[in-house]
DNA sequence: GAAATCCGTTCAGGCTGGTGTCAGGTTTCC
DNA sequence: GGAAACCTGACACCAGCCTGAACGGATTTC
């Protein structure tokens, strides 16, 4: 069996319908996983369910600048390789991609085998350790379902206690604050004043586990025992 | 499940002698079946014969114009993968061939090494489960004749339902978001604000079972339970 | 050409489940 | 013991979703 690059979960972020489906296609066709949403506000949502290993990111979109949204993201913590595709030939957009922290970089009308060849390169930075984020004592957790099996029982997550448990597993070992936490669920501004997430640390601790999370007092959390 | 290559199928319409032989006997190298032929009637006549798995169609041909054979295949339901041939690298062309229904476009000269990466690809998504797109839980789906059957059972769907349910099957195992899906149904403009794609998968649930169809709060919609 | 049928679309009302808040209890630390 | 920090069951709210019903246009049937 010839050896497989591993398959990545690639979220695309693009209005159009027809350059979107010829990426998404072309994407599928090497074998990964891709999630194709139209509006930043809809790719906040999924980033918030999935651990995406690549974001294709078109600056255009109807609701919103790529390049802020990428700096948010990058502000946040994220450090997922993210591809810029635009129509926009400048330099100075580029650079300012580049500089927002974008990986790299693609002008539209791109040639397809271009992106396959950069796939390919993202793909093999994450062959080999197979996922360490996946397991978490008995636990298997499926990132791409938002769902997770405990002894072979499936057990499925919110989207908010996901974001509580991506946000656990992204500081393995680790101790995250609340306060931290709270960031990562309530995108930057929507403040809450109340003891949320300590709620729904215990709701993620019924649903996978007591010793899934770890008190620090005074600190905060950490994942596992 | 591995995946496992396997051997296709391949119709090459080309006129080109020299080019119709490079390409020929590459594919041909690679292990797959080759039926050449140099005209859009004798392509005919051999879809009518043989279930081709990949077709390589080029654009110029001496009898007609490849890509109304493209739309006149997928409008007929053939949902074989096609792949675009052709010397005209002119965005527009490209974006029309896919749009036209096409998996993928080669420039010539193109690398014969693409071609070869191209082809492993979809003999790759046809290996193992023979047409994954064909069954959905205990339901039969002939995309031929756009109709269903359940237990035996025929199902008859309507444009719009079909549509719906195509949308989903493509992206099997991942999710489809409702302005996807609207977009699917609306070509390209025509925007409709509503809860149809909500009405249209009801209606799907009623008629291939409710399990067909599961919801993914907030993002959209998967096949499957 | 009238009647019947089918299909796409819209709307309203109901339902479900995620979310945030609170109160009272438990644990930890000094 | 007492205070601070944390846990958790309960509950109300509401966004998102489901679905029956109805309307109008298109097509078919007689």
């Amino acid at each position: 069996m010839p050896k497989r690059e591993s398959a990545l979960r690639v979220l695309l972020i693009e209005d159009d319908a027809i350059l979107g489906e010829a990426i998404h296609d072309h994407v599928v066709m090497q074998g990964h996983g891709v999630d194709w949403v139209k509006r930043l506000d809809e790719a906040a949502l999924a980033l918030d369910a999935v651990p995406y290993e690549l974001i294709l990111l078109d600056l255009n979109l109807p609701d919103g600048l790529g390049l802020n949204f990428l700096k948010t993201l990058r502000r946040g913590g994220n450090q997922v390789p993210v591809i810029i595709v635009t129509a926009q030939d400048q330099v100075a957009m580029r650079i300012e991609g580049l500089d927002s922290g974008a990986d790299d970089y693609l002008v539209k009308p791109f040639d397809l085998a271009e992106l396959r060849a950069r796939l390919s390169a993202v793909a093999r930075r994450y062959a080999g350790a197979p996922n360490p984020e996946t397991t978490l004592g008995d636990i298997t957790l499926d990132l791409t379902r938002k769902s997770a099996e405990r002894a072979g029982k499936p057990v499925d997550l919110t989207s908010r206690e996901w974001a509580v448990l991506e946000r656990l597993l992204r500081h393995r070992g680790g101790i995250v604050s609340k306060s931290d936490i709270e960031e990562s669920l309530y995108a930057f501004g929507a403040e809450v004043e109340s003891n949320t997430v300590e709620v729904y640390v215990s709701r993620l601790r019924k649903k996978i586990g007591a010793d899934a999370v770890t008190t620090v007092r005074g600190l905060g959390y950490k994942a596992g025992a």
